[in-house]
DNA sequence: CCACCGCCGAAAGTATCTTTCAAAGGTGAC
DNA sequence: GTCACCTTTGAAAGATACTTTCGGCGGTGG
């Protein structure tokens, strides 16, 4: 049962190498040479023409069209789409590189990848050690509240901007502090049926446990967007939503993930209210689409 | 005539699903049904030849092979390798998750592991989708920037300010500005050797265009981040880094993903500038960080 | 040394991809 | 409304890449 290989057995997907391990011996002098650059190279030989990889090989095209046929395909174009999948599986395969830390001299590709795939690993993270029950706590709360005070400073500042326009879009009267005085100004007006949310990845800075002990003392239901359930901002804090803390080093500074961690939560804040208060929220969403619509030049295209 | 968005970039390897998105609106009814093919089965599409894929999407050839080159290949032969190795990609792949749009109905832990999810895909694919070339022409341009000024409005204003943040961390003169006028005001005193960087999702947001005019006129190396790299915005771009833009719906705002991707180039952009100017970023980091220091609690538990 | 056999590549032949060009369709001005 | 202009589109010509044919070359056994 020697021959019958190309016979009924379709396209080998990912498989290559080994079929030009099993078929070399039974292939000619030249026929081998253009095996074993494809078994070598894919992707460099996926890029090439019938004649480029003749010319490599120092062979000609009817062998390099035999060799495919040899290895199962109809011809050497189909050859050579196998090639370039299994040019991408390897690539893909190769991803585990990345997970090092980033160097001082790592190219940019890496950089680029290595920075993606931390921020995903953070967003996995975040969503795994998110409590549904304090989120849907505090979301019950902010649908039904008469104000909401967002206190943030630095980096977690601009989250309590963010979360602060995304709350006024729907209609909701929001409002984000990154002046403590201000804040404690603020804080004192809440009183019960009023939220209001601090964030901090560090748990402790000082100018935002402020005014939420503020907002607390006078009644207001507070949540509490940390990184650290046990520090001090969780004393006044009805709930609270804990972001996750990845590792962190020079070139990639704690605030970093930090703030893709309480921006995933931020976010599923504003869509949890969002569906809660879906009738006023949809044209209050609409309303200021339509309202920016006209800050955009005309010709998109 | 004015092809080649994407530069010295060599063609996408597993982008392809996002580029198609990008570049999307900037395609004619024709191209799109093409491209709306070719995103949605990958795998069927690079069995096809020119004419096949044109009789499928009731087109032409020519047609076909123009939005090849509109999604960055040299013709359709190498969209069809491209095509074969992203199936084969996915195939090894197996990713069918949460990908179900965003219900109103949605139980609490549905929405927090879609909107991981779908925040992770941007992530994927902007990163893949990431001009390096441009990329590291901007790094080079803001390492050794005299000053940087940074445009931004409404979401893309925080990321605006969030870049300013952490250019200023080590030790960049760098300014964000979301007032439109104060920005040009202070575009007018840019000059060859200053950058100018514009934040803008749609690429036509008026106010944000403007002062990267006046960058631009007054000889600043001037840098678009953009969901839109045919928008009026990169008229006057010297160099642009393309978002990426992912499904929208009515629970799941454009500004909540083009937010994810804008903040990991400008991640990407402050990681690499670090690196480039380590020398003096490092300390600067340091400093910065222990100046902090003094603003938490001391008690962290 | 000669005859045979199978491997090999040049060149012709064919399929596929690319370019050109003119007509159809849409858009804005008057 | 309709005219002029620009954009989009597909048919067909042209170029390229792939496949097939066929004769030569080298090895092997008599």
């Amino acid at each position: 049962m020697k021959e019958s290989f190309t016979s009924g057995a379709p396209p080998a997907p990912a498989a290559l190498a080994a079929k030009v391990r099993t078929l070399a011996p039974s292939m000619t002098r030249s026929m081998q040479r253009v095996a074993e650059a494809v078994a070598g190279d894919p992707a460099g030989c996926a890029a090439l023409t019938v004649t480029g990889l003749a010319e490599l090989t120092g062979t000609s095209e009817a062998t390099v069209v035999r060799t495919a046929r040899l290895l199962g395909y109809p011809g050497y174009r189909d050859l050579r789409l196998a090639l370039a999948g299994l040019a991408a599986q390897q690539q893909s395969g190769r991803a585990p590189a990345v997970t090092a830390d980033i160097a001082v001299d790592d190219p940019i590709a890496d950089v680029v990848a290595k920075l993606a795939y931390d921020e995903q690993q953070t967003l996995a993270d975040t969503a795994a050690g998110l409590d549904t029950v304090q989120l849907g706590a505090a979301v019950a709360a902010l649908a039904t509240a008469r104000r909401i005070d967002i206190y943030g400073i630095g980096a977690s500042g601009l989250v309590a901007q963010d979360l602060g326009q995304k709350l006024l879009r729907i209609g909701l009267i929001a409002h984000a502090h990154s002046d403590p005085h201000l804040a404690v100004t603020n804080a004192v007006q809440l009183r019960s049926g009023d939220v209001a949310i601090a964030i901090t990845h560090s748990g402790s800075t000082g100018d935002v446990i402020e005014p939420l002990r503020v907002a607390f003392d006078h009644g207001a239901t507070t949540v509490a967007i940390t990184g650290r359930p046990d520090g001090p901002v969780t004393q006044y804090a009805d709930h609270i939503l804990t972001t996750s803390t990845a590792r962190e080093s020079e070139l990639r500074p704690a605030a970093m993930s930090s703030r893709t961690s309480q921006l995933l939560v931020v976010d599923c804040l504003f869509t949890c209210v969002t569906q809660r208060t879906y009738e006023t929220a949809a044209p209050a969403l609409a309303a200021s689409y339509e309202a920016l619509a006209h800050r955009h030049s005309p010709r998109t295209r």
